[in-house]
DNA sequence: TTGTAGGCGTTATCAG
DNA sequence: CTGATAACGCCTACAA
């Protein structure tokens, strides 16, 4: 029989035994708890991997174990950098942790995420990651029950599922209205994508500005998720009402960006005119010309820190339940 | 007993079957082929699923079937829209076809990336989506012994593993060069990633003007992913090569749209002075000022092509090995 | 159309 | 430190 002649997944763990002459559950110590296996032991079995290219199957283990060693993702979109950057340092972490992500996108629809939960569930997942922390009652019974680690981003409007990592939205809002009443500001404006979160911030901010007594000259809602057109296209439908000069605040910094542009195409000086400030700190508000006032919100640290969370959960820590990330405004040129 | 007492994952196929009066693998037939059960019985077993609240168990499903209804894909990021786009429109594909897709992060290093196909590959998944078509002849074994379907998508350069959805890009960098060339250009500029899909845009690009007999002032690489910052400093870095007219290339259009910002501030005029051409045809190069032309390739329906692929190829079709989406210069207002 | 038997590849558990 | 045994929950294969 010649060495070689085996196509990995034929290759079980009964095969590396014999081949090691000790017992597949010795060959599953030396992988999974090297510690309690003697190291000439460990070495010979290693060594049988090696020589016929033994890959364990995660998915009888998982059976066996009842643990899948795997996390589902649930967010609205990659297409946004408000998602993309979460996902993309949670993915990673988790994989230094030997935890696989398993992404699934509901496009901003209650629905359909709670389609895709009861959908991934069957995978039966150690945790999950999901966005916000609206949930429907049926879901939200689902997952206590299932008793499972469940970390929400971004928002801490509602009472979490589980862990929660994110800020308070509203509150955002009305650190930006502040913002701009200290600068003077006397009329104001907004432009905001319809997600729960954006509208969380435009509320903020709408309110913020009434309790001051001051004027909103101008709301308007975009759809979600936002993009650069998005945010030309309504400055181009607020551009009449903006005789004043006012303090314009989008609910992302490409709606930011959108409106700068189109603002310099109408001879709209900025910020004399109008003042604009973003929101995400994504790089296009860092990198264009004039910078973009912003609202700092790191992504990737939330993406970080629930993954910790996570597995933090998963070895039964038990966590609090609401960690809040910080947030920043960076007044750059255009306020 | 009170109904209800079931924690879902609790609940398994076993009590369904007592519950509605059949066997197990009547309850796994209305489940996985409705059709082969009667409408009563089938009747039956759908209203016991409903008062139990049984949840199908994916892990011991795949284990038993050897089909874990699952996708590996693996891409170096999703902070850039070449990827997140067609990682995005796959995973939503796959998911209408009752697949969950996996995702993992390579980041540009093929090291990274072997390390990753070998992890998922634990996971027995049933197909595999990666990034290009460069692989290790380890790496290539492997796939092709584990007889699974594997999509290659956005490069042809090389001989594919399996399927390939993609596109020359050396043929892209020639193009944008015949084009400017057809514009009356004599002198060139290049800034591109270093990631190995740029680099073959770029060598394209540079071999053509070559060809062409004309001249390269400045050529630099970037790091990969290639960011607004990148093509400003990038341009930055060449400025003083600038004497003549030139027509600029870049990586991507976030490359093109740091140099176009960074020209303005520099008082050069575009297109008069230096004319711009991106890739990607990203939003921003479409909704900014002076829209920049750029080099139009559907990342999203490569993704959506990839599942098309991929379900045909996981079905035992023999779909072709390579399928070439279109690539096409989008004349705007840098050129 | 429905049921029975057996196994998928691994790990928990307990014994030595 | 190592091994034997019995699940894990479902589906393939075959039988009725």
């Amino acid at each position: 029989m010649r060495p070689g002649r085996t196509t990995l997944a034929s290759v079980k763990i009964t095969d590396v035994a014999a081949r090691a002459g000790v017992a597949p559950m010795t060959v599953s110590r030396v992988l999974n708890t090297p510690d309690r296996v003697s190291a000439p032991t460990a070495a010979r079995v290693r060594a049988a991997i090696e020589e016929l290219g033994y890959m364990p199957n995660l998915i009888a283990g998982g059976l066996s174990s009842r643990r899948s060693r795997m996390i589902a993702a649930i967010v609205p979109t990659i297409a946004s950098p408000m998602f993309s950057a979460p996902v993309q340092t949670f993915t990673d972490a988790m994989a230094v942790a030997g935890y696989h992500v398993m992404l699934a996108l509901s496009g901003y629809s209650e629905e359909s995420e709670d389609a895709q939960i009861r959908a991934v569930l069957a995978r039966r997942p150690d945790g999950l990651l999901l966005t916000g922390a609206h949930r429907s009652p049926a879901i939200r019974n689902l997952l206590r029950d299932s008793n499972l680690p469940v970390v929400e981003i971004w928002d801490t409007a509602e009472e979490p599922t589980d862990v929660l990592v994110g800020f308070d939205h509203a509150e955002v809002g009305a650190a930006v209205a502040d913002f701009f009443v200290r600068q003077g500001h006397t009329h104001f404006a907004a432009l905001s994508a319809r997600d729960p979160r954006a509208t969380l911030r435009r509320k903020g901010f709408v309110e913020r500005v009434a309790h001051h007594g001051l004027t909103l000259v101008a709301e308007r809602i975009l759809e979600a998720p936002s993009s650069i057109e998005d945010g030309r296209r309504g400055l181009r439908q607020i551009v009449g009402q903006l005789g004043q000069r006012t303090a314009l605040f989008g609910s992302s910094d490409l709606v930011a960006f959108g409106a700068l542009t189109e603002a310099k195409l109408h001879g709209i000086a900025v910020p004399d005119q109008l003042a604009i400030c973003g929101f995400g700190d994504f790089e296009i508000s860092r990198a264009c010309h004039p910078p973009i006032s912003t609202v700092h919100v790191d992504g990737a640290e939330i993406g970080e820190m629930a993954a910790r969370e996570m597995l933090a959960r998963i070895n039964g820590a038990a966590t609090s339940a609401r960690i809040s990330v910080p947030f920043q405004i960076l007044p750059r040129a255009t306020t």
